[in-house]
DNA sequence: AGCATAAGCATAGATTGTCTATGGATGGAA
DNA sequence: TTCCATCCATAGACAATCTATGCTTATGCT
């Protein structure tokens, strides 16, 4: 018991938070550790969506994976060891093309849900 | 091998489908069946959206299950037995909260996504 | 008469993607 | 010396969707 104290629900719309990483990335032309993205989301989605480290780390390697991001060793502004993250051409290009189909997806969506 | 032919996606966004289903319940005003539902809104988004049955049928049943829509049996036009889903006051209550927390959630991905 | 197709419901099982929970290490501030 | 922020990572639970399948009945075509 004393548990759900309000919502235990998905702090993002799932299937998003791949996207949401490479755009961070490509927004700040610097790499970023994953720590960095996290915040960075959180701050310009101003706290309404809060990147989960457990989702965030497996979310990284897939990329990395996928060879969308590349991620290398390097000390951190704050001289923590950190592992910074770059988009690759590749990254990119899935990029464009997973915003083309989400706002395709959302115009539908948007036809149902909101009164013509 | 002879697989996965061009993407096997989902062909909504995930957490999106109770709600497209009470939308549709609320805006045809006459209760209406899991097929009628799935026509519904494939047509209304332009084909863009299309609800599976292997999805909607237990989705219907969650929210029976919960109380947000009531469904009965009865005939329809065509003489087949089919279930006939409304909306309850608590599912128009909750579809009304699903919208508002939707919206909120795509303003904030699209802070992300969209350059300001 | 025979057959295909549309209308309609349903379940089982796989898969995916998120979450919670946990663990650890380090640097700076109180 | 204690605490908090920074940083990474994995395991396991869970929810939601999909694919695949199976069934029934009415209508239309040939």
């Amino acid at each position: 018991m004393a548990k759900d104290p309000v919502s235990r629900k998905s702090e993002l719309l799932p299937g998003t938070l791949e996207m949401l990483i490479l755009k961070s990335l490509e927004r700040n032309s610097e790499p970023m550790h994953g720590y960095g993205i996290a915040l960075y989301i959180k701050q310009i989605s101003r706290e309404v969506l809060r990147v989960e480290e457990g989702s965030l780390y497996p979310a990284l390697q897939r990329l990395a994976l996928k060879g969308l991001v590349h991620g290398e060793w390097r000390e951190s502004d704050t001289g923590r060891r950190a592992r910074y993250y770059k988009l690759t051409r590749a990254g990119r290009k899935q990029l464009m093309e997973e915003v083309a189909s989400f706002e395709k997806l959302l115009e539908a969506i948007l036809r149902v849900v909101q009164p013509a």
